[in-house]
DNA sequence: ATGGCATAATTGTTATGA
């Protein structure tokens, strides 16, 4: 199984680029995050005219997730299953895996409403994951985490330490949901880091190659053990009209 | 302390992102 996770900053703005890549990447499962469409706007038809399936759980400007598959999704779940506002959550079993495709909350600004809503919202992941899986669950959780794991994952971390990307809070609450029962497949194949998935429009960002690594691919390790390798699409970030983010692929046995 | 850039909802300006 080839699996991709993609935040592709409004689907309507990405639709070329990603049907470009659908076509060329022919991935099993493709998890993609900030969709900014309602479920009516949603380009299914050209998504199915690819070839894909789609699991969406959209909301309008904001937000919005969805699963793309070759194979046809069992057992969709949108959202966390409480109250939350936010198209931030969609899950499905895809060829006996269980795929959660999450764009976690940014946080905007340590100490801010945004910033508590996005700890609560890793302790409510964390406890979603808790009632519904078992760590022995041939599971992927993949997304926009907005969390950089530590600083081998920051280009310049004198820059964003203490930033709601890099604060230690933000940081713990996703490794206590590492440490349920997760391997980063990205950086089990890469463990000199160094490697990064997102890059400011601004200041030359990319040019500069000033680069966070915000999007994860974490497995169980029953289904972590079966990775073959895991890569950053950079290139997608280059030419006209990218997203900020570049997509992650892993391979499974 | 703020802007840099991009996107959506709107048509001049704001909210949000990371």
């Amino acid at each position: 199984m080839k699996l991709a996770t993609w935040n592709v900053n409004s689907i309507r703005a990405r639709q070329e680029r990603l049907l470009r890549w659908l076509d060329r990447e022919r991935p099993d499962v493709l998890c993609l995050q900030e969709l900014k469409v309602t479920d009516e706007a949603f380009p299914r038809e050209a998504i199915e005219a690819a070839g894909y399936h789609a699991a969406v759980f959209g909301q309008k400007t904001y937000n919005g997730v969805a699963i793309l598959s070759r194979d046809e999704p069992a057992d969709v779940q949108r959202g966390l299953g409480d109250d939350d506002p936010q198209s931030r959550l969609v899950a499905a079993l895809i060829d006996g895996v269980c795929i959660v495709n999450a764009y976690f909350p940014n946080g905007q600004e340590v100490g801010s409403e945004k910033w508590e809503y996005k700890l609560d919202w890793m302790r409510r992941l964390e406890a979603y994951l808790a009632d519904r899986y078992r760590p022995s669950d041939p599971l992927v959780l993949c997304g926009d985490f907005n969390v950089a794991r530590d600083d081998l994952d920051v280009a310049r971390p004198h820059q964003w330490a203490g930033t709601v990307l890099c604060h230690p809070d933000a940081r713990e609450g996703l490794e206590a949901i590492h440490r349920w029962g997760f391997l980063d497949v990205f950086r089990e194949h890469h463990p000199e880091g160094r490697l990064y998935s997102w890059w400011d429009y601004r200041m030359l960002g990319f040019a500069q190659n000033n680069g966070l690594r915000l999007d994860h691919i974490f497995a169980t390790e029953t289904l972590a053990r079966r990775c073959r390798g895991a890569e950053i699409d950079r290139d997608e970030r280059k030419g006209d009209k990218p997203s900020d983010h570049a997509p992650v692929v892993a391979v499974f046995d």
